[in-house]
DNA sequence: TCTGGGGTCCTAGGACCC
DNA sequence: TCTGGGGTCCTAGGACCC
């Protein structure tokens, strides 16, 4: 059998589990920025129930976040990844499971020892009971017979109390199952494809599951026929995770709407910045370089543009003063003028390991050395000193100066995994 | 005033080859 | 009337995920 682990409302757990007497109170965490909020990525169960929802933009439902003293946090990715990894290693070192994989930074699959019914639930119990205990984070688990199927438990876990957070279905419970699962709710079928099933009449995971396999394929080709298999029981989803990361990306969202080249040219060179120093993180080098800009999708009053542009690179390299060239030489190709821009940001692609760099005939080795020695120098300086302490000249902006009126309230950035000056004193 | 930031996989169609 | 036929590779864009 597989089992799914899901944590509940994963970076709002994590936070709380930092700050236990937030224990039972409304929790949520955004995206900050600086003109008093983005969106909302995650909540407590006590945020839901006073109708708060993922993807609503904060500064709507301010008044209700202050009615009810509901606690903001800015969301800190590298906080969540860290703690992702300790529930990891709890169950691995449990011994408990299986071909055990992380599936996103909140969501794991392994496999299980055949057992009864009776023994799977008892047995998930432990393994749940070890990664609440462990990290503090509580998690609901499914188990069934393929992937798909498990995910279609652990919504059941989550979505009857009754379950205690692990709920198991085996062969004879399927049929049941699916006929309550809505098929907007079924892994896979997204915010497109939903509404062309409801249009045909498939309104459940049964009624999908029903259909001939030549109708599937016809309509929904190859990822729905995978959808198709594992929901009737046959394995059909492989999620073991590509060795490599093979693209990166860094892009943001303005606080305010801009046509000035200069300042896009520099956010641009800055969000290049930030990718080449990931891609040297894992030790990776890249051969080609994105550049995108949007204007606001929202503003229904502007005209808008949207455009993006890919430089190759004449060698794969990690190095900054390179990719940053890259970057601003695909932005100044797609750039026009007269239109206000929200959004930019950068990919980089065609990434391969560094050990062994292809070399072209015609490159300077030597200068490719003193590169790699200046990237590693103002990489630790940065490390230490604080980020972007050195930088190159292109990364230079001026800065608007703005101070928003009836912002939102955060809490604190803390860093109480990775900041020894963060770290919680247990008295 | 204000609306995220990452990723992966698949397919169709164009360019090119013989 | 009728305009080959079989490949491969690459890219853009769409769909999905969290």
């Amino acid at each position: 059998m597989i089992l799914h682990i899901d944590c509940n409302s994963f970076y709002a757990s994590c936070e709380v589990s930092l700050r236990p007497e937030l224990k039972g109170r409304p929790v949520v965490v955004a995206n900050y920025n600086e003109a008093g909020g983005g969106i909302i990525l995650a909540l407590s169960k006590e945020a839901k129930a006073l109708g708060l929802k993922r993807g609503n933009p904060v500064f709507q439902v301010r008044q209700l976040l202050e009615q009810h003293q509901v606690v903001v946090f800015p969301a800190n990715l590298q906080k969540y990844v860290d703690i992702s990894r300790r529930v990891m290693k709890v169950v691995i070192e449990s011994g408990l499971v299986m071909d055990f994989q992380r599936y996103s930074v909140d969501e794991f699959f392994a496999t299980l020892p055949e057992m009864t019914k009776a023994d799977t639930i008892d047995y998930v119990a432990q393994i749940k009971e070890l990664i609440e205990h462990g990290t503090g984070i509580p998690v609901s688990c499914g188990i069934s017979l393929t992937y798909t199927l498990a995910k279609v438990a652990t919504w059941y876990a989550k979505r009857y109390e009754g379950y205690h957070g692990i709920c198991v279905l085996q062969q004879s419970d399927i049929e049941k199952a699916l006929r309550g699962l809505p098929i907007n709710d079924v892994w896979g079928v997204g915010y497109r494809t939903a509404p062309k099933l409801q249009r045909m009449g498939i309104k459940t995971a049964w009624d999908y599951a029903q259909k001939p396999q030549a109708f599937i394929q016809h309509s929904f080709h190859l990822p729905g026929v995978r959808t198709w298999k594992e929901l009737r029981g046959e394995p059909a989803v492989d999620i073991s995770s590509p060795p490599k990361q093979q693209t990166i990306m860094h892009s943001r969202t303005f606080t305010y709407m801009t046509s000035d080249a200069d300042t896009l040219s520099a956010y641009i060179a800055n969000y290049a910045v930030a990718a080449a120093r990931k891609l040297r993180d894992q030790h990776s080098v890249c051969r080609s370089v994105t550049a995108f800009i949007n204007t606001n999708r929202h503003r229904e009053d502007l005209r808008q543009y949207s455009n993006a542009a890919t430089v190759r690179l004449q060698n794969p390299t990690a190095d900054t003063s390179a990719i940053v060239k890259a970057a601003q030489q695909a932005f100044y190709a797609i750039y026009q003028e007269g239109y206000q821009y929200k959004r930019a940001g950068i990919v980089l692609a065609e990434i391969t390991g560094d050990e062994a760099v292809e070399q072209d005939l015609f490159a300077d080795a030597a200068a490719g050395m003193r590169q790699r020695k200046l990237m590693e120098a103002t990489d630790k300086i940065n490390m230490r000193y604080g980020m972007d302490k050195v930088k190159l000249a292109a990364q230079v902006y001026e800065k608007e100066k703005h101070t928003p009126a009836n912002q939102v309230r955060f809490e604190p950035f803390r860093n109480q995994t990775t900041d020894i000056d963060d770290v919680i004193v247990v008295k």
